[in-house]
DNA sequence: GGCGTTTAGTTCAGCGCGAAACCATTCAGT
DNA sequence: ACTGAATGGTTTCGCGCTGAACTAAACGCC
């Protein structure tokens, strides 16, 4: 009744399972070590650098990260303890709170994106070749298709 | 001085990011929803039930893990409490203990490994092409070639 | 044999996260 | 205008994990 994996199919499938794990914790410890924060809180700085006046609604932080809002409002916090990040009522919606990219935080992340870059080109993007980086940015496409929910994360 | 990254290679790298980390959300989701377990605790027993006398020195556990020793301590605390794993005195080393699977665990194990395949392959194998599949093995052994430390993980 | 060093494993404090309960504001239907 | 439902965020609690400090047993070397 069940169909279970073929050798070939649990060979890719236990490859990729340690691969992007072991990547993740790679470049967590370098991020941390040279940043000292989490990726994700990372992405956070990197999401609101790129935005309008370096503001963006909680839920939208929440939206672009895929992520749910009690870790917004955690990191949030976190990252506002650094002065990197400051609270502002939002105008139209009085229940909604915007979050703000300070010059700190913006200096923090100019400083901090070359060891990331590095990191990255390091673990990942420099041991592939061009057609094996198309490969996987395909492969990768097939499985967000498939995984990301219609309306985003909630 | 930095090498950024080009277009082609920051679009790999971001679709690559998430879907891995959509993927393990997902499985983890739908393993914690059928085995009460996430999949670390899972791939534990699923190691223990492939060793001889369904035993292992925490050690090894943590070895072929690649994780850090007190994860596999906190680890086998939780499969104790469920009584899926029992601890015995090492005979040949006194420092050490071994985790030995019990039968109620190897029943767990059976119980929720067709579940488990089927997330597998609904959220990964049965996505993809041979041809891909082929692919992300050979892509992940590049990366694992990489990543593995030299003597296991530390 | 005795003593410092290494090794196996546990414990404790703290982190990032999610689920659920909660509060405040806004919206929809009448 | 009023009331019930939906929405935006926060807070509390518990989980799995790590790094560091710690205990106990084994090893190396004289």
């Amino acid at each position: 009744m069940t169909r279970w994996l073929n050798d070939d199919e649990q060979r890719a499938w236990r490859a990729f399972g340690l691969a992007s794990r072991l990547l993740t914790d790679r470049l967590e410890r370098d991020l941390l070590a040279g940043a000292g924060m989490p990726p994700t809180y990372y992405e956070l700085l990197v999401l609101l650098s790129e935005a309008p006046e370096r503001t963006m609604r909680m839920s939208e932080l929440a939206h672009w990260t895929n992520s749910k809002p009690s870790r917004i409002s955690h990191a949030v916090n976190k990252l506002e303890e650094k002065g990197w990040v400051r609270r502002e009522h939002c105008v139209d919606d009085r229940r909604g709170w915007l979050a703000v990219l300070t010059d700190d935080g913006l200096a923090a992340l100019r400083a901090t994106a070359p060891r990331h870059v590095a990191s990255v080109r390091e673990h990942l993007i420099d041991l592939l070749t061009p057609e094996q980086l198309r490969q996987l940015e395909d492969i990768s496409q097939v499985l967000l298709d498939h995984l990301i929910e219609p309306g985003g994360a909630q």
